[in-house]
RNA sequence: UGGGGCGUCGCCAAGUGGUAAGGCAGCGGCUUUUGAUGCCGCCAUUCGCAGGUUCGAAUCCUGCCGCCCCAG
């Protein structure tokens, strides 16, 4: 699709980076997990000309996740990206951040699922270590940006800096950077967000980088085998009881389960329910009374959602609709917003259409063709 | 105990002589930098048990076992 542009930007890293001449009087801190994208991101920085530090933050335990394939940010991780910073001739640190990852995002994760709401941890990772501590270490070591390698554009508006969709669409992260404040994003740059996947990969390949053809890391960074549960029964051992699971319309209980942990808004398998005409899916979860409730699949259908602690990014655009992606892979569709936006203000929004598997706890991303609007968490629902 | 009904995959359930639908659940896979959804695939050599009739039965007959309802 975009098979002219990409190689047009890469032939000048230093536009990539969108600092002003000249780069070799910049600094640029390039944010490394260890995989392909910020590998590449620090090799098209140290192309630019400007002088780069390569920082990773280990964020968790690095012994269990060590030999992990699709994991980030430990253990082999760690070697990859040090490996890389070698082989490009730049200053690399390794921060030691899993206190800090533990208590902003690991806790608050259980606590989440402990109190029925189904988190999202990698915004809570970007909110926290990495566009805020990270963030402000750039600064203190004098960088002019921090470069990331999420696949999202930072176009420069009329009022500043505004947050783009992906070009590829297949890539786009911008959903897991709602939050991103104006300030933040003021210092923050994308290198990516213009390429497509397999450009990066062979740029890496180029650079005779190690990780040319590491696995996408997918799945939660500190959940070794997507097994989520045991993570947060090994963090809140007390916490995860078991209960009813309880028809939605008749109130009558069709069984039992070993936690309310288990079970997100919207989910069908591992109810363990048969014997119904139709599928039962989870419509909403009680977790003071340790209740899943579910019901067949109309009754997942809301018209509106409250959200919460709001981030707005640039002006509301006047007349223009706005849509919002309720789901990291959901299509964005129409909604009317029904509040303010930003400052952390509560607010709500309004489906055009019935929207299914609505969950509290994920987060809603608004919208405006294909920049950036804002969100919020998703706190409450309201059925259609 | 007498009268009636029923026993088909974990659950619900078609099929009443011609060689076991479907749904739910479950399992596997695809997709995916959250959790889901979705899609694809798999899932009863066997019809409570034992005999019998028949070229052929889950379907007919006999007996037994079990469950349910009404009588008491």
């Amino acid at each position: 699709m975009t098979a002219d542009l990409a190689p047009a930007l890469v032939a000048d890293p230093a536009a990539l980076f969108e600092l002003p001449a000249p780069l070799s009087a910049r600094r640029i801190v390039v944010a490394m997990s260890g995989g392909v994208d910020s590998s590449v991101v620090a090799a098209l920085a140290a192309r630019s000309g400007a002088e780069v530090i390569g920082i990773t933050l280990q964020l968790y335990d690095s012994g269990a996740a060590s030999t992990r394939k699709g994991a980030c940010c430990a253990g082999d991780d760690i070697r990859d990206a040090r490996a890389v910073a070698d082989r490009l001739g730049i200053v690399h640190h390794v921060i030691d951040h899993e206190s800090a990852f533990r208590e902003t995002v690991v806790d608050r994760f259980a606590d989440d699922y402990l109190a029925g709401r189904t988190p999202i941890p990698c915004i809570q990772c970007n909110m926290g270590p990495k566009f805020t501590d990270l963030l402000t270490m750039a600064r203190e070591l004098g960088a002019d940006c921090l470069a990331t390698g999420h696949y999202v554009q930072r176009v420069l508006g009329p009022q500043g800096a505004e947050l783009h969709r992906a070009i590829d669409p297949a890539r786009d992260q911008s959903y897991f950077l709602y939050a991103t404040t104006e300030a933040q994003l003021d210092y923050l740059r994308f290198p990516l967000g213009g390429l497509a996947k397999p450009l990066v990969r062979q740029l890496a390949a180029e650079a005779g980088l190690r990780v040319a053809a590491k696995p996408d890391s997918q799945d939660i960074c500190f959940v070794p085998d997507g097994d989520y549960a045991r993570v947060v029964r090994a963090l809140r051992p007390e916490g995860v009881l078991p209960g009813e699971i309880v028809h939605a319309e008749t109130g009558a209980s069709l069984g039992s389960h070993a936690g309310v942990i288990h079970f997100t808004v919207g989910q069908r398998r591992g109810l363990e329910i048969g014997g119904q005409p139709e599928p039962l899916y989870v419509t909403a979860i009680d977790a003071a009374q340790r209740q899943v409730i579910v019901g067949p699949r109309r009754l997942l259908a809301v018209r509106a959602a409250r959200l919460e602690a709001t981030n707005r990014i640039g002006p509301l655009p006047a007349g223009l609709a706005l849509t919002a992606k309720v789901r990291s892979l959901a299509k964005p569709v129409p909604v009317q917003l029904d509040g303010p936006l930003g400052d952390n203000l509560d607010t709500r929004i309004r489906f055009d259409q019935p929207e299914y598997g609505v969950a509290p706890g994920q987060a809603a991303v608004l919208y405006a063709g294909e920049r950036v609007v804002g969100g919020g968490w998703i706190a409450a629902t309201e059925p259609a």
